[in-house]
DNA sequence: CCTCTTCTTGACCCGAAAGTACAAAACCCT
DNA sequence: AGGGTTTTGTACTTTCGGGTCAAGAAGAGG
């Protein structure tokens, strides 16, 4: 009962995240938001509280479109254990170069973009790392099964190189001048491997 | 000629640097930089030009200070290559994890936190990481030479590789809630190598 | 000692960030 | 149609960020 929402809360929220990918949490305003969703401020505020309320749901929305592609994409490709890995690192890396906005990753940003006391968005922060970094020690474990990885190999181990080297892909690409950088850094772990 | 100034720029400089490094650009106010440095607002401007200059005038005090610290240790380290390396990635795992603030690199942190326009930033940033590969570049070239490193492996790929590990370790500071992961990250790198 | 220059201080300024208030509007139910 | 409920739009408020300015203090040179 009651006037009926006149936007959809879910692309609300897809086009919040969207916004606070590309410009940040800090440098994102209310009225980025206004302008972004289309909505009045009073609805915004209505609708979610406060901003950072806004944020925890982009951050949601994030973990659940954004990084459930990359784990899924290694748990589900095609092809032997290394193709898949060289695949996602590839992938990954062209979209983020192809990006004109340069936005790297949102969890990323945000681990070094908090202020100390934010509690809520690091734990989401956290959870997102500990999946990424649990795909990949799936992954290596089918490799080891697969015979296409060392079995002395420690799948831990190695699943956490993986994510650590994700993650400073995307901080890379947020500089980076051109490809050639991280093109070495995924050709090394890849040989290594 | 003129009244000489009452402060040290070069102290001003540093303590500047720490206040950015702790809260981060964008949170840092001007209001905070006069508390830190002792010196009234007016002399903030008068000496520094703007925010954004006494941040460059910080990045650069960083780059000269603490990367250098990293590329020195690399560079003169004793011991074994692997031996060197591994103190090197403790080291900078333990300082990070000890800080109370958690603030990770604020090479780092800036690269994630730019605005999109900031040209001179990224520059510093992306020269940071630049020595810094280098730094692991020659060290794997001299392990190379001694026989710790095979000697069909890339040294400047495996340069790409720790750096970029390195990056990586300094985000998931901001963050981890134990030293494990980081730990695991380290023990693969190394037994891969 | 007077002047010229360079620093220092604290008051002041303008715009904007984040959020609030509240009346009007749109719906549901009976 | 009327009452209860939720949403909307806009105006408003408060605080603060980043910066400027005028007036004076502290030196150097003549």
């Amino acid at each position: 009962m009651g006037r009926p929402k006149q936007f959809d809360p879910e692309t609300a929220v897809e086009q919040a995240m969207q916004v606070f990918w590309r410009k940040g949490y800090g440098d994102t305003t209310p009225q980025d938001l206004v302008d972004a969703l289309g909505i009045g401020k009073g609805s915004l505020y209505h609708a979610f509280g406060s901003k950072h309320g806004l944020f925890e749901l982009s951050l949601r929305h994030y973990r659940d479109t954004q990084a459930k592609a990359l784990t899924d994409l290694l748990a589900e490709g095609e092809g032997t254990v290394k193709e898949r890995l060289r695949k996602g690192l590839e992938l990954l890396v062209e979209m983020d170069l192809a990006d004109p906005d340069r936005r790297g990753c949102l969890a990323v940003n945000t681990a070094t973009g908090l202020p100390r006391a934010d509690e809520t968005a690091s734990g989401l922060v956290r959870g997102m790392f500990a999946r990424t970094e649990d795909a990949f020690r799936a992954l290596v474990e089918e490799g080891k099964r697969s015979g296409e990885i060392a079995p002395d190999r420690d799948a831990a181990a190695v699943g956490s190189l993986l994510l650590n080297t994700v993650v400073g892909l995307r901080v890379t690409a947020r500089v980076a001048d051109g490809p050639d950088g991280m093109r070495r850094t995924i050709q090394a772990v890849l040989d290594l491997l």
